[in-house]
DNA sequence: CTCTATTTAAAACACTCGTTTAAATTAAAC
DNA sequence: GTTTAATTTAAACGAGTGTTTTAAATAGAG
């Protein structure tokens, strides 16, 4: 074993820029390189391919966030009865934030890479995630189901897929938009923000009553 | 001027389905020229380049689309005093159904396209959609605005933002999702009732109150 | 120090992509 | 029917990609 100051960080830390500025297929390898000032083939050395890359860049925030949003949901559910979906949605706001103590920008980093995995992977991501983060995941399905016991299941799977598409394609295009709405409308947005503002929109929407 | 049975509606036809199933840059034109049964030249000799053979594609459906959707608004706002947002939703679906008497698929493919421009492209498509069609974006914006006269101009900004985010996304992964509900389920799902399912989820979040 | 395994380095490989070229073919005009 | 323009064809170009190879450099163990 021998290294000096971590090339397999360096790499992981351009590349997680890059793509979450530029999508995953957008971003060379050679770019990535060339930023983390370390040899084109030592990506393929470190990491194997470019996939595999790409999924050890996201396991780096999820194996942080996971737990931490897991055990919020838990504690959540446990205290009172009958959590709102604004205080599930709003549960995950601090392990979120949290992930800026982890690296700069952690937040809205891991958030774009969220939006750029599943709006780019034909699978393999959906697939990495699904296994291995199920679980909280289904238990995230499960709470907020709990707390809108009037949508039945059906129609809260949709639901819960409008609000993934909300919060991805928001999460994506973060950048783009917080620059519009301080052009435009002088308000001068962070990520915290763009999140609470989201949240009551996805509760009103995911509650509402059919028909 | 010479031509067999239109070699620029083969390319068209040809490209406007494999761009809605697997997005712009994940399509070749050597795949599009094959399904098409031309030759691979003719699409930069029609077109141009790749980028005009998507702006075309996206154009044949916006033309009919834009000024027929247009209508709807103006004869909704001058009818009764006050519509609905979900009125205002609601009067977009027929234009969009009607799509489905253009060419088959029509809706689903048209919406399908938009959600991989506004995903993918990283400028040239917003550019061409704005410039070509911004009279009847604004005119929507206001519709709707009007619609939820009690949220802030700023924060209808991030809630219409919101709300394309929430479509583009359902409508690029529509397939697929209609795949998982009817297996999870046994709900079959035609676009008509995924676009019935997602108007009153917008419409709430559009206009829940701040605060 | 010596030996061994790990890591870095430079170069080439094999492939795909959008685009261009130049010749052949087809259709229209006169 | 001849001429002219429009279209189709096959081939190649040039640039970019992820990956592999082979050799050099480096670090740790004995």
């Amino acid at each position: 074993m021998a290294n000096r100051s971590d090339t397999k960080t360096r790499i992981l830390d351009a590349a997680e820029k890059l793509f979450a500025e530029r999508g995953f297929s957008e971003t060379s390898l050679r770019l990535i390189t060339s930023k983390a000032e370390v040899n084109l083939a030592s990506v393929n050395y470190h990491f194997g391919s470019k996939k595999e890359l790409i999924r050890a860049v996201l396991a780096r925030y999820l194996d942080v966030f996971m737990p931490v949003a897991s055990a919020r949901i838990v504690t959540l559910q446990s205290s009172e009865e009958g959590a709102s979906l604004n205080d599930i949605f709003s549960s995950l706001v601090e392990p979120l934030l949290d992930l800026n103590q982890l690296r700069a920008e952690g937040t809205s980093t891991f958030l774009q890479l969220l939006g750029r995995g599943y709006i780019e992977s034909q699978g393999h991501l959906r697939w990495f995630i699904t296994t291995h983060y199920g679980e909280h995941l289904t238990q995230f399905v499960k709470a907020v189901a709990d707390s809108a016991p009037h949508i039945p299941p059906a129609e809260m799977f949709w639901r819960l897929h409008f609000t993934l598409g909300t919060v991805v394609f928001t999460m994506a295009s973060a950048d783009a938009l917080t620059e519009i709405a301080a052009a435009d409308f002088n308000e001068h947005n962070d990520i915290e923000a763009v999140i609470r503002k989201v949240i009551p929109y996805l509760s009103a929407g995911v509650s509402v009553p059919v028909n």
